[in-house]
DNA sequence: TTATTATCAAAAATTATTCTAAATTTGTAA
DNA sequence: TTACAAATTTAGAATAATTTTTGATAATAA
């Protein structure tokens, strides 16, 4: 999220899928689409509800399937801060930190600069999460 | 994890749960005694079965409703590395981050000895996970 | 065209987790 | 001790999230 709030043409869509030789079908689109506009790092049944009235027929597995290859492939990445459901995140964007809010369950991005991709010769880094938990401004003031 | 593996007597680990006003079962004194010297970051069912066959009564429930009162009561931490998995860490340990193999799903402890909680006025922050993923040198050889 | 492959939806299956209600254990106090 | 209440545990049922299977359809290749 942050800061890439651009709205992506259908041509733009398709090209990301094409690299990884997923067929631009118009389930595929509209799950990258919903994503690369969102900015709650929402739930496959965020996804699946939102998206459902405009695709009658879209199935939750499908949301599912398109996820798992779209996450497979690098294109949209998976939060590991909520464990009780899966939460996604478009992947063209700055890297950054997530604040999850324990009493509403909110996750917030936090921008963080100066975060690197340590190197170690003990493992292949793909991928760095740093993840905050606590009470957001909100929560914090009602408790 | 990290540097801490002590052994501590049943009268050690039942002085953990003491300040909570957790009884010291036999349950309970398990689960924090196995969570205590175990370095693999065990999933529920890890450690259900690992305490069944000297625990014939125990049941699954119990370790779900432990875990849980000892997350709650800060004793042991649960990891958010693993979205398909609920893993966990026995909390009297230095700050560390972890790494999650993605494919042979191990978590590595990795130390991080200048990270420091963000302080924030837009959020309370209580608790803060960095977690890496990719491969594990092993994985990393065989791929 | 025919064959092959990719995609999708629906339902069934699986898995993780929570809930429920009964049984057991514990602490305290008669 | 015994009695009683509160805390804890248990087994299994219920629920919710996710995956798998299957059959149909659509796209692509030969």
């Amino acid at each position: 999220m942050i800061e890439h709030m651009k709205k992506y043409t259908v041509q733009e869509l398709a090209a990301m899928l094409e690299p990884s030789g997923l067929r631009p079908s118009p389930q595929r689109l509209a799950v990258l689409s919903y994503l690369s506009h969102s900015t709650t790092h929402p739930t496959v049944d965020e996804i699946y509800r939102a998206l459902q009235p405009d695709n009658p027929s879209l199935s939750r597995a499908t949301v599912y399937n398109t996820l798992n290859s779209l996450v497979a492939n690098g294109i949209v990445r998976e939060l590991d801060i909520d464990t009780s459901n899966r939460r996604y995140d478009f992947a063209a964007s700055a890297p950054h930190a997530h604040f999850f809010c324990r009493n509403c369950g909110r996750v917030i991005d936090v921008d963080m600069k100066n975060i690197e991709l340590p190197r170690s010769a003990d493992f292949v880094v793909e991928q760095l999460n740093v993840n905050f938990k606590g009470l957001c401004a909100e929560c914090a003031k009602a408790e």
